[in-house]
DNA sequence: CTGAAAGCGCTTACAG
DNA sequence: CTGAAAGCGCTTACAG
């Protein structure tokens, strides 16, 4: 079944290419009756015309096509409403948004073999060699939402303030002396250590000793042998800050198990604000990441780039961190 | 800056585009120099040249992109390691995925104008207008997730089996009146729905009278109603199936508020077996949908319907569905 | 064994 | 107001 083309819908309805391309691109500053442009576009419905996105692309030498580049590990719902913003935001500019999960470390340039985008987002920073074959290929590229102090005017967001305001919050609840509860996913092994350098400074800034770090597995055994381990500490942590709400839940079930509560007997803070923080046993007090707004502030950044702005032309970067506070910590 | 072309590469080496060509794709049955190829590949390598995936794609008229579309609504971690696995699969022959979110209903055909992909998975089932447009683009239209009996051939997961498998559950557990409780989100409502329509079918399979139906809204206040609205029907449900894990959760807490709990005053069991459901109060029975082993079906279905196989070929859909038995039904 | 040439389907100066 | 022609960058018969 041979395709459709424009010359296909040029024949159809009597005209030439270089009208049927007019008229079906709206291409402004040129005259054609209105009679000529109702024929060229029923000829097109008729035959089910889909211009060809390689064609085009390879003529006009730019892609309507935005890559959002998504890390390997499981990301939570939050991230499914920032990209449907961005693409929507983007969809008012004529623009697509597709999105790769990287897997398994292939490079990148891989994929620049099979797509043209006009540019790609980085959810984490791109190692350098990505960075350089996209630049060279003529993609740009645009941000990244972690930590990333090498990429000027990129979008970030503080996964080192999200450690930051769980220790005020506990601080602010009178606690001195803190555990950690990090995740043991090797996916996301590179948050963990963001989120808790945040911990440490801070714990640091408020004259507080060193957080007590104690990984934590998906499973009621691990978090009890974890509340173990904080409560015969030499100096037993009063709170616990967990990686996310996942990992907090865990700790609550390990202190229901031992006949303890939160937070008499060990406060404990989530990150994320999931669907089941309110019905935990208790009510899980949590940092929510307010993913919509920086979903519109990302999607403000990209449509910046895209028109060529420069670092210094960038919308300043609110964080938009809160904290939820319910009953455990 | 300008693009590096395969023209670039072979004035760099001395040969021509054709040669070129031949070596970077290691087209088979050509004899070419290992210094020659040596050389092209090292020119290639210093110049940075990435071959343009638009000219690539317009030649040979066909793509190494596999698009896999997927619903605006929000889809839980297992959706994500059904991807990676896809991804992966895909890549060891040759191709790339990249997923598309969908949108606002924008139709597909929008996303044809930037990309050209070899191949369309669906979550759910398309619209026959994309779904002819696609076909006539010479796109292959390969197959959904969602119960679809209008579409031959294609992969189907029981959505209807899920409901089905809760009501076998309460039954073996004694139940004979069943309550159900329905997620409020719109964009699941296709899904509510289905899984409902096998609740209610195992229902009048198994002589049992209708399930009362109560949506339930991610707030503790909604549960609460829910369960008094069960509680003071004129003949009140012994145990609840609840849309999903999250729904299930909202269900416990508002049980907790009102000093019941599962399974004695009502069971409950979920959907998804996610994170949270070994922590919660009681610990929660849930239906497991195995989307690891769904994943790696989906795949070989993939594959194979891109070999041109027909639906006759098909691996047969293993269901894959099981209850995860816990304490709260 | 290697290269010149055609052509994929489009857009867009340019000529009429 | 509309059309003939060039050219985007690649691959691949075909000729030498």
């Amino acid at each position: 079944m041979r395709t459709v083309t424009s010359s296909d819908v040029a024949r159809e309805s009597g005209v030439s290419r270089t009208t049927v391309s007019y008229v079906l691109n709206d291409t402004p500053g040129v005259t054609i009756s209105d009679q000529t442009r109702a024929r060229v576009r029923a000829s097109a419905e008729r035959l089910g015309y889909t211009p060809s996105a390689a064609a085009r692309t390879l003529r006009t030498g730019r892609s309507d096509l935005v890559l959002y580049v998504l890390p390997d590990w499981p990301l939570g719902p939050a991230v499914d409403s920032l990209l449907d913003h961005l693409a929507g935001e983007l969809a008012e500019r004529g623009l697509s948004l597709l999105v790769h999960h990287q897997r398994g470390g292939r490079p990148l340039t891989d994929l620049l073999r099979v797509v043209t985008p006009r540019a790609v987002v980085g959810f984490t920073a791109f190692p350098p060699a990505d960075r350089e074959a996209m630049r060279r290929a003529g993609v740009q590229v645009l941000g990244t939402l972690l930590d990333d102090p090498g990429a000027a005017g990129m979008f970030t967001t503080s996964q080192r303030g999200i450690g930051r305001l769980q220790v005020r919050h506990l601080c602010e609840a009178g606690h001195r002396t803190l555990g950690y509860a990090a995740a043991t996913d090797p996916r996301v092994s590179q948050f963990v250590e963001l989120r808790l350098e945040g911990v440490r400074a801070a714990c640091a800034d408020a004259g507080l000793p060193a957080p007590q770090v104690i990984p934590v597995e998906q499973s009621l055994d691990s978090a009890v042998q974890a509340v173990r381990g904080w409560r015969k500490a030499a100096a037993p942590p009063t709170a616990v800050a967990a990686y996310n709400d996942d990992v907090a839940i865990a700790v609550l079930a390990g202190l229901r198990a031992q006949g303890l509560t939160a937070p008499d007997d060990l406060a404990v803070i989530g990150v994320d604000d999931g669907p089941a923080a309110p019905f935990t046993v208790p009510p899980l007090t949590t940092v929510s990441q307010a993913l919509d707004a920086q979903a519109r502030h990302l999607a403000g950044v990209v449509v910046k780039g895209l028109q060529g702005g420069e670092a210094e032309d960038l919308p300043a970067w609110v964080d938009l961190l809160e904290v939820v506070v319910r009953d455990s910590a």
